[in-house]
DNA sequence: TATGAATGAGCATTCATTCAT
DNA sequence: AATGAATGAATGCTCATTCAT
């Protein structure tokens, strides 16, 4: 089995993870459940058993079944607003990469419906788990402020000087564009699951929509 | 103790609902610990102490456990489209009550983010236990092709016949519509919980983004 | 409903027993039950449910459940030894009533046959819970010593002075009698409970078989 | 301890059992408890006491209560009847190993004599339990009538037209044996257990007169 | 490194019994 | 007399975790 991909996620910064066979199939079996029932609801036991591994060996690779969850939630965290932690992502913008906001914020929904495509199952625990383990919460908290906001302001007020997008408080734009953003990947792929859209037809309307209601009058 | 916003809250349709003492003490301490901690974390036992009854009282009043989470969220899922069901909801709109879809948007989000702000716990629980048990995912189903879809799609092409708004697929409206608004509350109320915000400030600045994206040029 | 036979039934020597009609239906369900699940696996809710009384209601004519079992079993107790308790019950075969022993066991099996056969449930009941309450066990004892074994040996004696029967020890004799009577009525009631015998045909054959047996060379 | 005799009454056919150490304990526990106290009365964490291991251990082995019932009973269900269940025992009979249905009739009843006074409590546990339990009674059903009862017609057949018991149905003649044998069991170990029998002279006292009855005039 | 038997605390639920009405 | 809400101990069973092999 390739489980390459796994240990792309998995990976932090980027130091290479090496995962044994049985860890991945340890990791491949929890994603599967905590994603189905949720963490509380899944047992040890349960996920020993879809691995294919004795119980005590989840208990040699990690410590406690939440050590389990945080090997899996933590990394996905930064990987969940990668783009904004590649070095020369602002500079793109600045460097006319992308032509305007519009194409900017295309870009970036694009990217990111690819990756929650592709992860839906890690995605599903981590939003649940976020609300019950402060861990996970103030790790957010932290990539958030230190590592977006403060890009993302400097794209937006770019583009505000620019005359593409109006004059209100970036906080606004930021948080309209990220609701937007979110707002449709939640509804894609976790509450219309099976409704047959045209993805992009959709995602174009909806930037439509919101360049329309950023642009400067 | 005053209960009677619970008694109200849990009511479905005109029946009362007559609440004990001990069943309402059970399902305070119920709302109180499962949104805190979610359903499968949660114990009976643990309910049962900070509601100050018998462990067995509770299964006197709630055959199971999942009963108990079914009590508080079920009633919950009517009263969260609650303006949509009133009877004249629509006719309201026809009748020029609201004088333009930016005041209808604006009329509904205010009283979302009153009833929001009120129940935040069964919303929480609510929002939580929607990815785990059919049941409420069929209910939500039901209610909202039902009695809300229709109402909605009608009222969106008023305005859209009326050239106030953009001439995109009804479907299109409404989700960007319910995004921006849901999206608004779950910013509000689950992320930035703490942050100090003018709410009010905010909304309007939402709602005028929206309302800039929807309009017809 | 005729609760006629359970009063009687249920009545020690000769003091009136008046059932109310709630304790009445107590009775019954509680019958029913134990007879089919044991008394053990039968919890009391499940007696006031089928009795259609409140659960407290129990407790107020029976002050523990066992004291409930008692009350069924406790009388059963006698009557099950019945014949051997009338006064004249000796004199009767002394007397010629009964020509011979083959006459009297017979007498004695039809009568039983008829008394387990009307009294079923109860008789379950108490074989079962025979082995687990030395109440009734040593209950058992007292009657048996006191009121049959006596009697029985004075029968047996007499037919055994007659010629009728072989001369061996009477202790031998009676017990003999009992395991074929009671090993019938096992059989019959207990065992091939839906076989199609001709009842009356086996019990002859039985009966036939065991004179042969104790008859005198 | 040794707990061949435990391995050996549970093998069924010639699969070997292994008992681990605490698998035994708890078989020995269940089987004290059940014995003295019943089934439906008695709580696996008495039985884990007793035999000295967590609660949950007993669940490792078998999956539920019942299941441990099984275990215990089912093995004894063929072991009940073995005599008939060796490939030769009719061949004997033919081959004049007994010499009349007399010694075949003492040799079988001394053999389950042995038997029952071997393993009393798992005797006492089976009849308990049959009554309220289809597993149980049916396997007897099956066993009965595939391994027992045509085995027991032919000897009966043989030593009618031998000429040395009576010419009544053999299905009467099969209940009277049996009823006899088991009577006497019973009596002797279940109801005067502690009476002070010579055991062996109440078996002849029994056997003689079982033959009386059955012989051919 | 991997196993799986063993643990005992904890779980949801049921129980016989009490008691205010 | 009858009710049925309330109790809290007890039940069968599951859990995450440990540890000898």
């Amino acid at each position: 089995m390739n489980e390459r991909w796994l240990e792309e996620l998995l990976r932090i910064n980027d130091e290479e993870i090496k995962l044994s066979e049985k860890q991945a199939k340890i990791l491949e079996a929890a994603i599967g459940i905590f994603s189905q029932k949720g963490y509380a609801a899944t047992s040890t036991s349960e996920i020993a058993k879809k691995a294919g591994v004795a119980e005590g060996t989840i208990f040699r690779h990690y410590k406690t079944k939440k050590d389990l969850l945080l090997a899996i939630v933590t990394p996905t965290l930064t990987k969940v607003v990668a783009p904004f932690l590649t070095k020369d992502f602002v500079k793109k913008v600045f460097e006319n990469e992308y032509g305007s906001y519009e194409e900017f914020v295309y870009a970036l929904m694009e990217n990111r419906y690819e990756f929650v495509k592709k992860h839906l199952p890690i995605i599903k625990i981590f939003l649940q788990e976020l609300a019950f383990h402060d861990e996970i919460k103030s790790q957010i908290q932290v990539i958030f402020t230190e590592n977006v906001l403060e890009k993302f302001k400097r794209i937006v007020e770019h583009f505000q000087e620019n005359g593409e997008i109006a004059d209100v408080p970036s906080g606004t734009v930021i948080r309209m564009t990220m609701t937007t953003v979110i707002g449709f990947l939640l509804a894609r792929f976790m509450i219309m699951t099976d409704a047959d859209w045209d993805d992009h037809k959709e995602m174009n309307a909806t930037i439509y929509l919101l360049m329309n209601g950023l642009a400067a009058k």
